[in-house]
DNA sequence: TGAATTCTATAGCGCTCGATACGAAAGGTG
DNA sequence: CACCTTTCGTATCGAGCGCTATAGAATTCA
């Protein structure tokens, strides 16, 4: 089965091909990135574009998976290694702030920005759905902390998870405006103190515990 | 000098085809509008449409222009009309909340949402513009406050209003992906949580004044 | 070596884009 | 009325879009 392949060999590396999609994309958006864009910073030819990779919408697919498994993968990172939702959403949006804004790729978030106002629906729709998970991956997050006690119990957990998911959105946007880091850190700070400080329940004067 | 029109008169309203432009480019963006899409949503043909409003971007500009002293006249009022900053810009936020999901139009703020990702950079930097000039405002009330000695001294006037400015861009794009009234109004009140309440400076715990 | 297989490059498909040439139509002005 | 001015509808323009037919080049299998 595992047999070696036969014909002429592919004279490209596809995952640098791939990689190179990711940057385009993600620099001009889905909709601004034309397949002789593509080619051009891919270094391969339209056919062999569209024999390794299928047509536009399925590369970009393609791309909007690998970026959440690397780029994107920091706030899984943060959700799984933090003890607390709190923790974990500060982490992440601080970590957004300087992501956004570093050197070497485009700024902001692809997830967020790349299929904005897109005229192919189901892409726009395949990346909407995608921020929509993640703020229900927050909200659960929240509420596994609200009914574990680390948070007080009159948190609500959605509305929690969609200001978080909120801000994120604000920082890429501010990144992709020109933002610097340090201005974007200071903004994730400052969203953090939204957030209820420790479990102070219906009593909020009081030293419990 | 005030002479009557000559020539032929023209057989649609300048104003009503405007509107029905803001409503397109605010729908689906700058990019993603077409010249057919514009000639079909005015009821006009293109001829008509370049001598009346010249090309596409010109069209745009004017869009903005209109759209910002109308739709987006909001921000500016709240700016004007309220005793502080801190009851501006959070009223600011809960009418965003209100009109960026209110029927009858499209979802999320035109400036926000219209130009990102645009294959005509002077448009993208128009918006972006205009972006970062709101930011200043924000920044200018929130110091004044500060000086005034309405906001504590130690209070970062600039951070404070790019996290507005952030929250703002999220509201809108949360919007746009669904997200209901009651949803947004909740984001606004939890961002201003994030204010310090009052001017309560150095010396936090005394009943100065 | 020859056949089969797979990739590459050129060239161009049908289509839509933003924008316009042109003559007919509709009004004012003498 | 004739004349001038402006707008209207039709019918495009050249350019770029996403995509592919085709033929030659490069490799494996028999």
């Amino acid at each position: 089965m595992v047999t070696r392949q036969r014909g002429r060999p592919r004279s490209f590396d596809r995952l640098t091909a791939l990689e190179q999609a990711t940057m385009t994309f993600w620099e001009h958006g889905y909709e601004t990135t034309s397949v002789s864009d593509l080619t051009r910073a891919m270094g391969i030819s339209a056919p062999s574009l569209y024999a390794a990779f299928g047509d536009k919408k399925t590369l970009f697919e393609e791309v909007v998976e690998t970026y959440a498994v690397s780029y994107g993968a920091y706030g899984g990172r943060a959700l799984a290694e933090e003890r607390s939702a709190r923790e974990a959403i500060g982490r992440l949006l601080r970590e957004a702030a300087t992501l956004f804004t570093e050197p070497g790729h485009p700024r902001g978030c692809l997830m967020i920005s790349a299929a904005t106002n897109c005229s192919t629906p189901e892409v726009e729709e395949a990346l909407r759905t995608r921020r929509n998970e993640n703020l229900a991956t927050f909200e659960a997050r929240i509420r596994r902390d609200v009914e574990s006690g680390d948070l007080p119990p009159d948190v609500d957990a959605r509305a929690l998870a969609r200001f978080s998911g909120a801000v994120l959105q604000g920082l890429s946007q501010q990144a992709r405006d020109g933002a610097t880091a340090e201005e974007l850190t200071v903004v994730a700070e400052t969203a953090m103190r939204a957030w209820p400080s420790a479990a102070a329940p219906t009593a909020p004067r009081e030293e419990a515990r």
